[in-house]
DNA sequence: TGGGTCTCGATGGGATCGCATGGGTCTGTA
DNA sequence: TACAGACCCATGCGATCCCATCGAGACCCA
């Protein structure tokens, strides 16, 4: 199946919107939902912004369905799961609009690091987004030493994206070492 | 598979009426009742009205149900549940009218937060229910390691140590709030 | 294999449309 | 007659749509 992958670093222009990185928007249309938009929210723990298409959304439902109808317990995770998310409709441009509340939390302001998940995505201020993979990699790198594990050398970059036009952030190509040592199979 | 998500404030005005998101109407439009209606009852638990279609009110109808007729729990509840009831036209404009009753009993004044709960959606006072929100995402959180803990115990690249700059939220690896069985169906 | 050309994705901006609001008016009810 | 509620109209701002431009990588040809 299609999944999200690589990183990408767009521009918010002076109406809040940005472009979604062609490849994750080929992959949203084939999830569903006319492919015309996106579900997005807080990240519950970081300061990025969770995405994907209607198999996310399915997530969120098939985790309330363990719960009982009109216990105080669901509604109450309810307002977390969706009363945080957002349905960002894709215009003809692939662009979408981030709405203030979700650009605060990211911190957000002019650029946006679209981080593919496989599953998901994420959207990250590209300085927040470097420093936390700096600090992913160096746990990995421990991990390797601890269980001497040989194999598998990360050997991603996979990353085709626009270049440095827009300059600086030089830093992107997969993401992956940032995905749980499971799921080993991530490349092909 | 229409669901009610995201949050939005909107005014009452000084006739006292409140416009009902767009997005809500749309899908109460397809929920039957002319689209016309919107079913409105306090919350049981909380300082809130909860609201929605016919969907909602079958809801009620199918809990009921499965209780005995003329028991004691049943008329309680029967009443409980459609006692305070209020079906409010939606007029031309896409607005609704709050009977007193329903305002004094969610506490609101100048504005009213709609917040998204899948199948229903509730209103607000906007500064109550920042509170409310706000202990929902602490219990989601609980709750997702829960379920998280099943698969993937290796916590790897969660590092109780932060990385550089923007460290503070722990860098988790955040992935899968929300999807459970995530990750794994990478592949497909 | 080097260079020129073409196609597509990312941006900018102007022009519109829809939605949230504020108010005036008409009508049925105390 | 006084009022509350329903209906309509007017407005302002933000969300969308559409079109033009730029640059990079893909493609084609000599």
């Amino acid at each position: 199946m299609d999944r999200f992958v690589s990183t990408f670093i767009n521009k918010i222009d002076a109406k809040g919107r940005v472009s979604v990185p062609a490849s994750f928007r080929a992959i949203l249309e084939r999830d569903g939902y006319a492919g015309g938009a996106v579900y997005c929210y807080p990240s519950l723990d970081a300061p990025a912004l969770d995405a994907g298409g209607q198999t996310l959304a399915g997530n969120i439902d098939r985790l309330l369905d363990g719960l009982p109808d009109y216990s105080d317990e669901r509604d109450e995770l309810s307002v977390a799961l969706y009363g945080d998310v957002h349905t960002l409709a894709i215009d003809q441009d692939g662009r979408i609009v981030l709405p203030e509340a979700l650009r605060a939390h990211a911190g957000l302001s002019t650029h946006v690091a679209f981080v593919g998940l496989g599953q998901k995505f994420q959207m990250w201020e590209p300085a927040r987004f470097e420093a936390r993979r700096a600090a992913a990699r160096e746990k990995v790198r421990q991990h390797r030493n601890l269980f001497g594990a040989g194999r598998r050398q990360l050997a991603p970059v996979v990353g085709p994206q626009r270049g440095p036009g827009s300059g600086h952030e030089s830093s992107h190509e997969s993401s992956h070492e940032l995905g749980p040592g499971g799921e080993g199979g991530a490349r092909e």
